[in-house]
DNA sequence: GCATGTGAATAGATTCACAGCG
DNA sequence: CGCTGTGAATCTATTCACATGC
């Protein structure tokens, strides 16, 4: 479920204001969505509330972690050290919540060797070697979208397994791969499609207060 | 739909490439769904395809772009002129796709008067001139989290209707106002839910192949 | 013959409503 | 009495299968 990790960020608020329980109503609000779906959605973890008092917040805290898989951290490598590479290798959330950025790398010679965060910039072809060694499992694509399959493949035969494409481009990756896609364009054309459609309701509503009124 | 986007982009790389007409088949197998999808999905535009051919690949991209209200262009305003900020300011697939950011803001006066591409940052507090002059109706939220509420409500009072929002942080917005978010730590945190997954059933699978080997 | 367009079937997610328990 | 946990009902999305038309 894609709103664990929202819960996740609520309950650890809370926890820092040092909130014993917290009940679905809240927790919803806070999360944004209706109650009964935060109720079904903890129900899955198995039953941590208590009837008539909610959810113990540092309980469910420690099971949302486990079952995200947050009680080991991830070794994350970063491909593409451009100006995306730049804001996700110096993102502090990061680290805050147990994704280690232990490489980026480029294959741009002259990017070889500057420093973006804690880390140095290393060369693409020495993948195999920095994946290898730090055990990463998940790597993130920032790269322009022309390079993105290949900097997928060659990920893969890394031995990576998880994969965050930003290229705004479909990448194919064999299905013992996780893959997820954020996509700044998309996200803009869909906002773009409501606000075209928001327009053309407000024409219409016009049109049916004034008849006539065209032509 | 969320996938409208994804077959744009396939068309337009497709029209680029000089290709006349496509099949449901051969775009499906760009965009990475299934065929019936797509044709489910491009039957709400109309019909537009024909049959025992495919779809005009000029016509469909024209067709959806007018789906998407992608025909004007799109005044964009990003908040924050942090890392995040001057990735998104330089990103060349915006301009590219009909959005324009036509300012930078930020609360730090020291960034303001600085060049991010073509945009130079201004402050903050001139929002509202800022949102009036250049008739945006998007505005993009790339600030820490504690601010991004604070920063959502003036957008809104600034009379933004659509807003992306990259904080880490669920904002609330009035329901005229489309809100959408890409965060960066749940995404990695559904990999790393999957990565455990699958580390757990290769687990159970060699316990099943050795067993006893526990105890 | 070949590929679209679409009703019908299926699967999945969300919401409702309330029994059950502290 | 309040809030969880959950079956049942509803709504939405996906897939199937084939009639339809070029």
């Amino acid at each position: 479920m894609a709103r664990l990790p929202v819960y996740l960020r609520c309950l650890v608020d809370m926890a820092e204001r040092d909130l014993q329980t917290v009940s679905s109503d809240r927790l919803a609000g806070l999360a944004g969505v209706g109650p009964a779906k935060v109720r079904k959605d903890l129900s899955y973890l198995g039953s941590y509330g208590t009837r008539g008092v909610g959810y113990d917040v540092e309980y469910l805290v420690y099971q949302i972690r486990r079952e995200l898989g947050l009680e080991q951290d991830w070794p994350v490598v970063i491909v593409g050290a451009g100006h995306l590479g730049h804001a996700l290798g110096h993102y502090a959330g990061f680290q805050a919540r147990g994704f280690r950025t232990v490489a980026v790398v480029d294959v741009d010679p002259r990017k070889v060797g500057t420093r973006i965060g804690e880390a140095v910039v290393e060369h693409l072809d020495d993948l195999d070697l920095i994946v290898k060694e730090h055990h990463a499992a998940i790597g993130i694509i920032a790269t322009p979208a022309h390079a993105a399959q290949e900097v997928a493949d060659r990920l893969v035969a890394a031995g990576i397994s998880a994969i965050l494409n930003f290229a705004p481009t479909v990448v194919q990756v064999p299905g013992t791969v996780s893959l997820r896609k954020v996509d700044l364009s998309t996200e803009l054309q869909i906002l773009s499609f409501h606000e075209q459609r928001k327009a053309a309701q407000l024409a219409l509503g016009r049109r049916a207060a004034h008849p006539g009124g065209g032509r």
